[in-house]
DNA sequence: TATCCTAATTGATTTAGGTCAATACCATTG
DNA sequence: CAATGGTATTGACCTAAATCAATTAGGATA
């Protein structure tokens, strides 16, 4: 039994302790030490992952060789290429620890096998997934509405854990800007 | 029985017909002239909508007075305010009918009910939720890769049936450009 | 057909942010 | 402590798209 995914599920969905149970029974430990990758480019992706500790990053490089990082992932979040995984699919894009990081892994076929014998489990997946879509949804029309600055310190914001423990032009990635300009708000800011 | 959801329905999960014979017992028809809104902000939110027919966009308008589109809805899409859906509270959207629309609602408590008499649901809509997760966040990745150009004719290819129903004014929205914008990049095309 | 009215286009100008290049910072390691 | 390598900052310049303003096009209605 892992606590922290145990509470994470237990504040999300009313469940039995054997429904529990069957869920960390499935679970793998796994460890990334900084600057390793826990997912490359044209891996088959079999697992999905459950940060325990640590923190780390999902991007992508698109065909103009750009890097755009499509998420961070610290402590009790799940990470993973959630369209490859969900296609059973291979993967388009990099996952790499910026800390050293242990996370628990579920495996595809585990997770059918869970959703057919505890039904509970599509509900706690559902709302995970709606939580992240409403919160991602947020970032587009951020996007459109605010200016870098109003966009960092909203970022800043949102991910108060987040900010120190990831460098500027990661932040900057993330937010679809530059870091020379990223550099010059956090500037700015500092003056005001 | 509603044939178009019905065959939605069948597209997605396997189920059995009392299951699905459930889920159409508990929608209602509605109806949305052109021009007129289906739902508007401070409005608490009861329903989600399936369109049958008809096409309609949701859109707020941020703290500075702008509007942003969301979303464009046209036949078999589900469409309504998922956030205070979800969460059970008050709208910050406008969901307004850009043709002649018919719709079925599904009411929180109804769907609350399905959940826990046929749970295969939950599975419905965490695949549909899914699907519109991963579509978002390619419109996320989009308009940090690509140009209006690229995102224009992006757009143009994803929404075939969409285009050529909806103003330029509000595509140019949707995809975060001024309309003087979007004006110039089809004049462009044209040319070439 | 004339008259609205809205949408689309075009032109002139401004601006936020990008690009390129140099320099400063700072933690690690030999 | 010096040297190294990654990170952050600063400066000069450029460009895509926004803004503002005017004009044109195209449907609907009387």
């Amino acid at each position: 039994m892992y606590p922290s995914i145990t509470k994470h599920i237990r504040d999300h969905i009313h469940t039995t302790a054997p429904a529990i149970h069957l869920f960390n029974s499935v679970l793998n430990e796994i460890s990334v030490k900084k600057g390793a990758f826990l997912l490359k480019p044209g891996t088959f992706v079999k697992h999905e992952y459950f940060v325990v500790k640590g923190c780390l990053k999902a991007y992508y490089i698109d065909n103009k060789g750009h890097r755009h990082i499509i998420q961070f992932a610290v402590e009790n979040w799940w990470i993973g290429d959630f369209d490859a995984f969900y296609n059973q699919g291979s993967s388009n894009i990099y996952i790499e620890a910026i800390e050293d990081a242990q996370l628990l892994s579920i495996n595809y076929n585990s997770l059918q096998k869970i959703y057919a014998e505890a039904p509970v489990f599509e509900r706690y997946f559902r709302i995970l997934i709606t939580s992240a879509f409403i919160a991602q949804r947020k970032r587009i029309l951020s996007a459109q509405e605010k200016n870098t600055q109003e966009r960092y310190l909203e970022f800043c914001n949102s991910y108060p854990n987040i900010e120190d423990r990831v460098p500027n032009y990661d932040i900057a990635n993330y937010l679809g800007v530059t870091p020379e300009n990223l550099s010059r708000v956090r500037k700015k800011l500092n003056l005001s």
